[in-house]
DNA sequence: CAGGTATTGATATGTTATAACATTATAGCT
DNA sequence: AGCTATAATGTTATAACATATCAATACCTG
């Protein structure tokens, strides 16, 4: 495991790596990776930092790939619907997925200083949540287990 | 403990009995229960659902107790504040707390069916969340953790 | 009762997300 | 290649959620 997103990694090869078994993903499933799609995969992937959809949105639409809300919100439907990105609900914005091909039900860790965002791939349904639910006879179909405070980083630098 | 929310219970007596909790915080900490901080609270007690601060504003409207947005939003800032509501995030809706008193950091199972939330005091920073926040050095200052699935009412209902 | 703080009233605006429908591209089939 | 069903995009409009700002009022406290 690893909570890749705080501390330096290379980076170049964490995002080539990452559209590599996007697209074969893609590929073995008959799913369509197509210009919008990809190119905002890419531009998620570029930061360990959630995107609002608007911020994808004017990133698109500089660079004449669409320019209403449909267009940003397709997108990541379509990156979410595939398990290429999430929907950190704390923060209405979305993220890369940091451990494609892993299955999991995901768990972020938010600095709300430097506002980066790691995933750690805990199985959350499996924990004490899990056990809650059971006790309450409830199913659990999708989990949304986010924590905010601070990184290493930052509180390095804070120090 | 105890999941409330899901599976009947005297409700009258568990609206009453939060209420009074609500009051002795308030008057104990120097807080104020405005009319429409109180009213908020009732309608977000009456329930054991979420409501959307427009539909609190609906009915705090109807009442003659304000028709615009700030008026619901400061009232659930205050119950938030207070710990006497809680927001969820992924429903961007409010709920009234069902442990008042209990220190906690709640986690919430929601049914999708019949959008009943049922609040776990399962302090969630203590279990792997807290081990991954730990590993990565990571100081967890809140946490958001909500399932959603089926209640125990609704897959009874389906089967 | 003067002065500071908390609350409310009111208007406007900002931000996030979806509905609806027309059009174009793609893939599979004959 | 031509046909058809499905998937993806283009486009307009609007719904849903949330905050900034400033003026007016209520409340405590000295
Ligand atoms: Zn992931
Ligand atoms: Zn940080
Ligand atoms: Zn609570
Ligand atoms: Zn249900």
């Amino acid at each position: 495991m690893s909570t890749i997103g705080f501390a330096p990694h290379d980076h170049k090869s964490c995002v080539a790596g990452t559209l590599h078994k996007a697209e074969a993903h893609c590929a073995s499933q008959g799913l369509r990776l197509t210009p919008v799609r990809r190119r905002s995969l890419e531009i998620l992937l570029a930061e360990h930092r959630a995107l609002g959809a608007y911020d994808l949105l004017g990133i698109l639409a500089k660079e004449g790939l669409g320019a209403q809300p449909p267009v940003a919100y397709r997108a990541l439907d379509f990156l979410v619907g595939a398990g290429f990105a999430h929907k950190i609900e704390a923060l209405n914005a979305y993220i890369a997925c940091a451990h494609l091909g892993t299955c999991h039900m995901p768990a972020f860790l938010i600095c709300r200083s430097c506002k980066s965002v790691a995933e750690a791939d805990t199985a959350p349904a499996q924990g004490r949540l899990g056990d809650a639910a059971r006790e309450a006879g409830f199913v659990i179909e999708r989990t949304v287990v986010e924590a905010e405070g601070i990184c290493p980083q930052c509180q390095d630098a804070a120090a």
